[in-house]
DNA sequence: AAAATAGATTAAAATGATTCTAAACTGTTG
DNA sequence: CAACAGTTTAGAATCATTTTAATCTATTTT
């Protein structure tokens, strides 16, 4: 439980300022024991569930960009038409689950160190991450 | 160079008529000494550029999706706005160059073996694919 | 080889996610 | 409190993709 004091500091450090809606969303996001993946839709629903009180598409969207862009969400890459994010920012893969389209974490513990014996002058390896998809086993 | 009868029977075999677009789609794809990436709008221009001829968008997508159905193409998870595609259909990774918004294949012999500790009842794995995103290296 | 039919192609419309716009609103600063 | 810059908003615009329904074509039947 973290107070919405800590939320508009955050906000403030970020350079946000900490108008009612951010500090919505970040309770909505952050005030988990758990972090979660969701898409832009999800977490409108979930917003105005939550506070009972309608919120701009828009609005969702400027402020998921600006947390990405701050590295509190992390936008997961996966062929679909929708985009999904995960709060939990921390290095880590994902299984993605076909039949469902969910995603479930990967704890970078249960995957093999991955080392990449190839380079590409002039660029920098940013991230590496794996997407694992599953399907239903009818074996 | 393979010939447009090879073309012929390979839709053929996968009961798809030899259609006209279908073998020219065929002949930008797959007759090539190299694998490439495309998005469906590459495809097109490549198409009317090689034929001198107006395709369908919907036949292209139809295409595409039909091919990718017979595993003769490959859909590239990428958290962009458009799908990637590629001819190469072998197990392997990629590069994606955020900057330049290109991909580049990754041998699966440049990547060190991936081993996936942690399993999801009633589900089995499908694939394994990783993606390493590049950036422009100023340090 | 013509007729029948199932499948394909097409332009255009529809859809759905995302972005943009410009007006109204709000947090911050002096 | 006034002024300003940053935000929110509804709605419009955009863009990739899918659907529609009419026309066309490859294949099968006669």
């Amino acid at each position: 439980m973290t107070s919405s004091i800590e939320y508009i500091n955050k906000l403030r450090n970020s350079g946000l300022r900490p108008t009612k809606q951010r500090i919505k969303i970040c309770e909505v996001l952050f005030n988990k024991e758990v972090t979660f993946h969701f898409t832009i839709n999800d977490l409108v629903k979930k917003i105005e569930k939550e506070s009972n009180e309608k919120i701009s598409l828009a609005t969702v969207y400027n402020t998921v960009h600006a947390f990405e862009k701050k590295g509190y969400l992390k936008e997961i890459p996966i062929d679909s038409n929708q985009s999904y994010f995960d709060t939990n920012t921390s290095d880590h893969h994902h299984f993605f689950d076909t039949s469902e389209n969910k995603l479930i974490d990967l704890d970078d513990k249960d995957v093999s160190p991955i080392q990449i014996q190839k380079s590409i002058p002039g660029k920098k390896i940013k991230s590496i991450e794996v997407l694992v998809k599953l399907d239903t086993d009818n074996h």
